[in-house]
DNA sequence: GTCTATACTGAGATAGAC
DNA sequence: GTCTATCTCAGTATAGAC
């Protein structure tokens, strides 16, 4: 489930005992109940062995969620290897694995946006210390949109868009209370339908000037990518 | 500046010390920075005190965006009571006056974003006991909507929308270094002009369709509101 | 560089006396 | 309502083992 690394890497396994320990932890007590002295406890390590690896405890769930996208890339890579999708079901394929991966660990997710209104904090989901992982996540969407063609504008805009959609999701799904959070699926399917609904329209070279003055406004708001996303492989 | 009670409220004074003396201290250290016990000592009250009137630190802020709720639904009630503005105006009205309000306080408002993704997290921006809040805040929205006429699920939904995107905005604000956040008014403007666009053509009879299946999109997931808000007085 | 053991500090939060 | 004393726990420090 988590990270691997080579042979070699000797004492990687502590950092991976310490990270699942913690996660079942997390699952298990609660994010806030749960205390780095019984995860490192559970861990069989000392507590200063914890701190060594992980700055505190959000980093924990951080380190966690890396592996998720991790995962995620990978999974939509192979997923899609065949070729044989539209671009409806492409994107359906990046939105519904990504939850597939996430299913059980809801109560973990809150950890993961405590700081995202605070502009100095390395947690913050926009920080810069998240840029790494903030692209790969956008690339995989980047992939699902695939050849696509699509006029240059959307295409420099549309995997941000949809990386922002996939985290309101993500917030929406943390919510969401239904059996095995099938609402959540649904809202998928629907945006996913819409967007390319939107999309088939907003191409037409007569939308142009609409587009333009969208683009206008993310650009004076900085909101607007400087260059569009390169599909790079899952890894 | 804070709340105020009549004459009547004797330890209301105590309270209404603590909030201010906090929120000076927040906008001063910033909100981790600063301490309980230091703002115990500047209102000139034990740390006990202090926790008999807020249950903890992020709920000091919470008292302090009641505050400026309050402020804003009356600044705004006040800006259109002449009722000599089009409806863009009143959007912009609506939007720049809450940001003129808090201004000088973008250091504290990460606090009140810490608990969204907590769902049983008292002060989250979702849950139940902010419900009022909320409903204030989409109900200023919808006063500035006004008399306009607009189809049925368009007014139902329009205010929730707009609360949604102002608590956007309010994330962007956070984040805006621009020199006194000007990009942050630039946005505002932007997004208004493009919603009062939007509206234009959304609101035309060949687009029903269209609505009724984003509206059965939302409905299915419960993001639909069940009525609309009335356009409520300023208080 | 990896890890243990132990102790300490700071600060949020609470209990219970008055 | 208010205060003092206390608790818990995240996080740091240190000193040393391998």
């Amino acid at each position: 489930m988590f990270k691997k690394e080579s042979a070699r890497g000797k004492s990687k396994e502590t950092k991976t005992a310490i990270l699942s320990h913690a996660i079942r932890l997390f699952r298990e007590r609660g994010f806030d109940a749960a205390t780095m002295r019984e995860v490192a406890e559970a861990a069989g390590v000392a507590l200063g062995s914890a701190y060594y690896y992980f700055p505190g405890k959000e980093a924990i769930v951080q380190a966690y969620y890396e592996d998720v996208q991790e995962q995620h890339a990978r999974r939509v890579a192979d997923a899609l290897a065949s070729g044989k999708h539209d671009l409806e079901e492409r994107l359906r394929i990046a939105f519904q694995t990504k939850f597939d991966i996430l299913a059980g660990d809801r109560k973990l997710l809150g950890a993961l946006f405590r700081y995202t209104a605070d502009p100095d904090h390395a947690l913050s989901v926009f920080s810069p210390a998240n840029r790494a992982v903030r692209e790969q996540s956008m690339s995989v969407f980047a992939q699902a949109i695939g050849p696509e063609k699509l006029p240059e504008d959307i295409s420099a805009a549309l995997p941000v868009a949809l990386w922002a959609l996939h985290m309101g999701i993500l917030l929406y799904f943390i919510y969401d209370q239904s059996p095995e959070q099938h609402r959540t699926r649904t809202l998928i399917n629907g945006s996913v339908r819409m967007i390319v609904r939107i999309l088939l329209v907003a191409k037409l070279p007569i939308m142009k000037p609409v587009r333009g003055s969208l683009v206008s406004l993310l650009r004076e708001a900085e909101l607007f990518p400087k260059t569009s996303l390169p599909a790079v492989s899952s890894r």
